[in-house]
RNA sequence: CGCGGGAUGGAGCAGCCAGGUAGCUCGUCAGGCUCAUAACCUGAAGGUCGUAGGUUCAAAUCCUACUCCCGCAACCA
């Protein structure tokens, strides 16, 4: 079982590119791996705890339950506009993930894990979270990043962190793929050296935050909302949860064998997912074994200027597939940047990666391939004769794209597993050009070498339809549709072999599956 | 000594971890084709791989130093 999860999105605002790059990412990886054949969980979901969250909801006069209720919303609808299709919700209001976190502290305390202390000295409000030295900056000062900083003492909960350091050290060191890409891997043994030797701090006096889990064993507190919020990857995947709670089987999606992948975004690495939530796992009895893998992605940058430059200044993603549509929007946003690495968002080119890949090169193809076989052989594909060398060529270009396909894509490589998609494409149109159908066609003796060459095209478009399937699934089922082959959508990769159409199957009719995208130049 | 990313033909990038003819897309120029979504194909021009040292038979790739650029107000992947 291969179980996906990414960060869940915290709900004090509108969703923005970058949240639609990762759910896309994830949507992609686990649509991939069903297409390998394997099976697959994907959780998603909403962090809706926390002080931000109280304050903007008081900011606005409402209560933090239906504030946080209507940005959820919004999270939702944005995913069902680009199809990014979940198998389980989490959202951490959700009572069965509040007895998991519950349970989980009940559980820590009981072995030891946590002790209660009284701390003094500056807060910050915005970050929810006391400040050392370390913080000030080169006037001795709070810098604006922390917003308001008071002065306060107070008794909290401690999660003994600096415990079970040592044991993170040594895992990290000894796990290859413990984090992905490796660099990030080094940026956090840097941290570790810096943080190692502090607990935790777990909880939140009541009188200062009301909108968070009671901590079962002392209600004038309730959890810190990363304790809280990163449970939400064992809680939805059914750890410890009753029989009747409607979720996963936690064994089944929690393996050794395939370890889990928390997809999430470079910030949240260092110390969120990358210290706290491994230690708390290890805190919680997890072995190296059963780690999950954390799967770390890059930012889209935002150039003010370059936003504006022919397009108009989008930026919502929700408004970005209105004007373009999920399909541009999804290829662009796994297109265009190596995973792990930050890129620039860029409107020319996602309309210039669309044009020219989607509806020049794929698109076109399929459409002069079918196009063709309509008008020259009644829409009948048939094998005439032997093959040539070029179709041998091109026979070969097809494995050899695939097989540079599956290892990009086993390495979590969309941007380069597309590249290797496109490469075929484009030996598809030269080998149209060489061969030459249309005159092909005027020489009756010639005729079966002219169904041969059609016979290629159009099975080079069945392929690429199936390997394209987990970035465009639309567009894949409408090229699925055109080949009038639509149980295309159902095979798996290892079903991928020369002659995925019959002999004598009659193909449908053309029609653009990736029209252009015009912009009117008003510079 | 705040953190991180980056510097590769006109633009945007890959290659760097595991040294060995410098690759991709766009753009430009010249040709070709007409089945197709003003799409497609072929060829050409264009790079001392930021600078300076070092290691090596060999460095874009490893090491050292330096220069310059970008993100870090809010929101936040």
């Amino acid at each position: 079982m291969f179980y996906l999860t990414t960060a869940i999105d915290y709900t004090n605002g509108s969703p923005h590119i970058g949240h639609a790059y990762e759910k896309v990412l994830a949507d992609v990886l686990v649509r991939y791996r069903r297409l390998r054949g394997d099976e697959a969980y994907f959780l998603t979901g909403v962090d809706q705890h926390g002080q931000k969250v109280q304050q903007t909801a008081e900011k606005e006069g409402v209560h933090p339950a239906t504030f946080v209720k209507r940005t959820t919303k919004k999270f939702l609808n944005l995913w069902e506009k680009l199809d990014v299709k979940y198998d389980g919700w989490a959202e951490t209001i959700d009572d069965r993930h509040k007895a998991c976190v519950q349970r989980i502290l009940t559980t820590l305390k009981e072995e030891g894990q946590l002790h209660k202390h009284a701390h003094a000295g500056h807060y910050s409000v915005r970050q929810e979270q006391f400040l050392s030295d370390r913080d000030r900056d080169e006037s001795g000062n709070f810098g604006p990043e922390w917003g308001e900083v008071v002065e306060i003492e107070e008794e909290n909960w401690y999660f003994k962190l600096s415990e079970h350091t040592a044991w993170l050290k040594s895992y990290l060191e000894s796990t290859a793929d413990a984090v992905i890409p490796s660099f990030r891997k080094s940026e956090l043994l840097n941290a570790l050296e810096r943080n190692s030797g502090t607990d935790l701090c777990i909880s939140r006096p009541k009188e200062r935050l009301r909108w968070g889990i009671e901590i079962p064993f002392d209600t004038d507190f309730v959890t810190y909302v990363w304790f809280d919020a990163l449970i939400n990857y064992v809680s939805f995947a059914g750890y410890q949860a009753a029989a009747d709670a409607k979720l996963p089987d936690f064994k089944a999606l929690w393996t050794t064998d395939e370890r889990p992948v928390h997809i999430i975004g470079k910030d949240i690495l260092v110390p969120a997912h990358g210290i706290y939530w491994l230690c708390m796992l290890h805190a919680m009895g997890f072995s190296d074994a059963e780690m999950p893998r954390l799967l770390v992605h890059g930012w889209w940058n935002m150039k003010g200027e370059k936003m504006s430059k022919s397009l108009g200044n989008i930026v919502d993603p929700s408004e970005l597939a209105d004007k373009f549509g999920k399909e541009a929007v999804r290829y662009y946003l796994v297109r265009d940047i190596v995973t792990g690495k930050d890129s620039d968002f860029d409107l020319d080119r996602l309309v210039m990666l669309y044009n020219t890949e989607l509806a020049n090169e794929l698109g076109n193809l399929c459409n002069r391939a079918l196009n063709m076989s309509q008008r020259f052989t009644d829409g009948i594909i048939t094998r005439g004769g032997v093959f040539s060398d070029e179709d041998l060529a091109l026979q070969t270009s097809l494995a050899d794209s695939t097989v540079a396909y599956r290892a990009a894509m086993d390495d979590f490589d969309v941007s380069k597993g597309l590249e290797a998609l496109s490469r075929h494409v484009v030996h598809c149109n030269g080998y149209a050009e060489r061969m030459k159908p249309w005159e092909l066609n005027k020489d009756p003796e010639k005729k079966d070498r002219l169904a041969m060459v059609l016979q290629h095209l159009a099975e080079s478009v069945a392929h690429c339809a199936v390997l394209l399937s987990p970035v465009l699934p639309d567009a894949a089922e409408k090229l699925a549709a055109q080949l009038n082959l639509p149980k295309l959508g159902e095979l798996s990769l290892a079903d991928l072999h020369w002659g995925l159409i019959p002999e004598g199957h009659a193909i449908g009719k053309p029609k653009p599956v990736f029209p252009r995208i015009v912009v009117e130049e008003s510079v």
